[in-house]
Order: C-alpha cells, then sequence, then structure tokens
DNA sequence: CGTGGATACTTAACATGTTAACCATCTAAG
DNA sequence: CTTAGATGGTTAACATGTTAAGTATCCACG
C-alpha cells in the first residue's frame, strides 16, 4: 500500500515538529506572545499594532498600500480598519482624484498612544536581542529575506 | 510631545517592513503558500495537514498532545477535529483510564491521503532547499530554534 | 461618447486564532 | 468519604485569515 519514500525525500520531509512552516510558527509565536503581553494592556492586537506603526509618521496612506505593508489582506484590513475608527483611533477620507479609493491617517490620540508604546516595545525588541546576539539576529533576517525573495522570485513561472 | 527615542532605541525599532515578527510572517507566508497550493487541491488546510502529519504513523493520541504538536489552541482544535471527523478523516474513542481525555487518530481513507500528498509536499521542500541550499537552510532551522528556546527561557521569569 | 476590462474596496461565508468561562472528571489532602 | 483544586475538553464571543463574489469607479480604446 504505502509505498515508501526515497531516502532523500525522508530527509526533507523533516518530522513535522522541525519542519520548517512549524518552525516559523513557533518561533513567531514565541515573539508575538512578548509583544502581546504589552499590546493587550492597551487592548490592542498585534494587527492593530501593526497599522498603528505602519500609519506613524506619514500623513496617511491609501487602504490598499496600507495592507500590503501590514501584510494583512484587504477584507481583514477593512474590519480592522472600521474597529479603529470606532474607537477614534484613525479617520479616512475618499480621494478626491480618484473615488474609488480612500486614504487613512492616525487620529492625535492614536499619535500619541503610539509614542507611549514604542519604549516597551523598544524594550521587548532589545530582549529579543540578548537573548540571539545582535551577529546571530542580522543573520537571521538576512536568512529569511533571502528565502523570502527568493519564493517571491518562482512565483511568476508558477501562477 | 513625543520625545524622540534614543539612538539605541531607534536602531532597535526598526522599520515596520523589517521587524522581526513581520520578518517571520512573511518569509512564513511565503513558505505556506508553497504548500497551500497543493493542499488546496485536496480541499485540506494547512492545519488539517499539520494534524494529519501529527497522527500519521502513530497509533493515536490525545487531543492536548496533538494540539501541542501542531501547535494549534484547542478551541481551535475541536472545530478542526470536528470537520475532520465529518469527512472521514479521523475517528476518536474514549480513554477508558480516563474519562476526560479521548485519542484521536487516522481512518485508513486519511492513511490513504496522507501517502498520497506526501510525494507533493516533498517536492516543495525540494523547491526551498534549491532556493536558500542546504547549508543556510539548516542554519536558519538552528537559529528559529535557538531563539523560540531562549524566549521560552526567560517565560519562567516573567509570567 | 460608450463600452469592456482593470482597479480599490467591501461583503459574504467559512476556517482558525485568542481569551475567558464552563463542565466533567480526576487527584490529593484532610 | 469528601471536598478543594488540578486537568482535559468544549462552548462562547470576538478578531482575523482565506477565498470568491459583488460594487463603484477609472481608464483605454474604438
Amino acid at each position: 500500500m504505502a509505498s515508501p519514500l526515497s531516502p532523500d525525500a525522508s530527509r526533507l520531509l523533516r518530522d513535522l515538529t522541525h519542519s520548517l512552516p512549524m518552525a516559523l510558527l513557533r518561533t513567531r509565536e514565541a515573539v508575538v506572545q512578548r509583544f502581546r503581553r504589552v499590546l493587550s494592556r492597551y487592548d490592542l492586537t498585534e494587527q492593530q499594532w501593526r497599522v498603528l506603526r505602519a500609519l506613524d509618521g506619514k500623513g496617511g496612506l491609501e487602504i490598499s498600500a496600507l495592507a500590503e505593508q501590514c501584510r494583512i489582506l484587504l477584507p481583514s484590513m477593512t474590519g480592522i480598519l472600521r474597529r479603529m475608527e470606532g474607537r477614534g483611533l484613525v479617520w479616512r477620507e475618499a480621494n478626491r482624484a480618484d473615488g474609488r479609493s480612500m486614504r487613512v491617517a492616525l487620529t492625535e490620540r492614536a499619535q500619541a498612544l503610539v509614542e507611549q508604546i514604542k519604549p516597551e516595545v523598544v524594550a521587548v525588541y532589545a530582549e529579543i536581542e540578548r537573548i540571539l546576539g545582535q551577529e546571530k539576529l542580522e543573520l537571521l533576517y538576512t536568512l529569511l529575506e533571502e528565502l523570502e525573495r527568493g519564493l517571491a522570485q518562482g512565483e511568476a513561472s508558477n501562477p
């Protein structure tokens, strides 16, 4: 029945616990949990913080651009912005030049909130750097981005 | 108003696009998308595939153990197993020794399905290894696991 | 000027993530 | 024995992820 995989295939198909998607998930989970500890005290989700960070310092962004930077799909972004607007964290205005698009920007209250939270987030980053060391951390960033670019590359050929 | 961050803090607080959670998310997104292409043809989500992989080759697992290995929280696992049971992929039996716990196992149909899908998944892993190279890939695994362990470590002190 | 195809969202429907509360055991301590 | 707390799962409520469909513009071309 189950024809066994070749030795090479067995090597590639790691134990679930050590598969690449799982490794990325587990590490991200561990990292994000540290940030969540901070953000939950401000009733913010990780995604809402991404939106705050992306808009911080900018006059405003089109929703598509914001969604792309935050890596949040547009349908999710619709709900996130609706809730954040309800809390007075963002506001939007129609783009006069293009009736389809919207610009979103932080309210003053949100800007103040970002400034308040930033130092706590920085502290988390400092802890992470302390754990892994600056050099290894940079290496990790490099590998992650190289793999991401490589995968995006082969994207065009297998649509 | 916004007191500027120290130079060190500015270094730690990277541009959102290059922050660690984002880098992990983006890379994982790119990786998982490749697997999803395969799995969607079998009407499987990434999480359902994790359950299949975790149960594959084992006689059965308690739901808690399964959830931990898959890194899926118990409330999510409840729904996932309900749907998979409805499709005849898993079955469960009460644990005679402990009336609280349940054991889940793959049906024969699910085992056959796993064997059918494995080669396609292996092909994705091969592509990933081709992109990054075996050496860098191993290095990436090492760094991810080291960071995860380091973060789990400091967990006990900051509960 | 009109029309077909792109573009920027939004809605809808379903699956999962996240937290808190709940329920039925089980376990240990009195 | 029994009762308080721990454990294994589920339910509930809400936020987000994922895919497909819908809506209102915009744009290029005839």
